[in-house]
DNA sequence: GTCTATAGGAAGATAGAC
DNA sequence: GTCTATCTTCCTATAGAC
């Protein structure tokens, strides 16, 4: 085997990891299975990373940052906040729709984690994160258009990442586009009903 | 050990699975825990059933079948329409509060049904139940108001059981019911705004 | 610092004893 | 028909060679 930094074998098998994860699944991404996706001998694997935990952590930080930058490009501002939210959902769905194992897996991991002690805390502030960017999301839209919200941020943030959740979660299952789509359109309209426009 | 049925072995030993995934998560549900947990010696697995997925088989069904009756017992109907849907999705978050594990494995379950050709078709019917369920749901709590649906039946009853799945995944994260219960309050009201006095 | 060989145990499943 | 002893395979992790 030739001679290449750790740090360049960790970025390997970050990236061999979850394209075990996405194909097979959490419970047949064993060590050996990601090593030799990653056609490097078993014994790396522990020189690289402590545990197996250790290089999950990695793998969820990673798909985590994708996810976020992914859905922040989604967001396409427009002159009416209906369209503006409708469009900004198509684009993400269609995020999902080109790349399901990789979504599939964020279920997975988030359920993985959450069993383990060291790794729930990341899962955690995975959640929040895509809270985070909800809100921001929700705030820009409306400023576009000039408009205030009449519910709580908060709770139509949660709304927001809760309906996105379900509907992918439901697309994992059956991979019914049309009936995705529907559902995200109607949540849209229900959306842009608790809003005005600014008066000051 | 005492002869027993094999009959009833299996029964035990789908309890002691229920509770093993409930209490560790799927990936510590090895044949092995199951048996420790229903103290039995390790040989009586295999001979109840066929395979690990057999169990497993079942295990989806005992819970589906649970949570199928749970869900049609939270529904109560009232006079006005937001005060059944609002009462009932209520009722409905009482359950998840009281029984947090069985509905984590619910999640778990699923993701691990996928990944498995022999199980996908049961998950996959689990999730057309749930459907079947939220349809059945709508159109008798808008009866019993004497109001109908202003927007296809199909699209709202799974915009309903997406919100259900998003608000008690993020919850099973962090936990928090005072965000569960203002998302699906409002999520009542935005519900009701699909109806309107039957006009027969 | 980089890589290899091996340990030690837990997994699912079966052959055969009572 | 009911139960027990055992097999093989695969797992994560480490000790030590280069």
């Amino acid at each position: 085997m030739a001679r290449v930094s750790a740090d360049e074998r960790r970025q390997d098998l970050v990236a061999a990891a979850i394209r075990v994860l996405a194909r097979d699944g959490v419970a047949k991404a064993s060590t050996r299975a990601i090593v030799a996706e990653a056609a490097m001998p078993l014994g790396f694997f522990h020189y690289c990373f402590r545990s197996k935990q250790e290089l999950f952590m990695q793998v969820i930080g990673t798909i985590n940052e994708r996810n976020r930058r992914a859905a922040i490009d989604a967001v396409r501002p427009h002159r009416s906040l209906p369209d503006t939210l409708r469009e900004s959902l198509r684009a993400y769905w269609r995020l999902v729709e080109e790349n399901p194992g990789e979504h599939q897996i964020t279920y997975e991991l988030t359920q993985y984690a959450l069993r383990d002690p060291e790794l729930a805390e990341v899962a955690r502030k995975q959640y929040e994160g895509y809270l985070e960017a909800a809100i921001d999301f929700l705030e820009v839209a409306a400023a576009a258009a000039r408009m205030e919200w009449t519910v709580p941020l908060r709770v139509l943030a949660r709304s927001l990442r809760n309906m996105l959740d379900g509907v992918t979660l439901a697309w994992i299952v059956d991979r019914d586009n049309g009936e995705a789509t529907a559902v995200l359109d109607h949540f849209a309209v229900q959306l842009a009903a608790s809003a005005r426009r600014t008066t000051d």
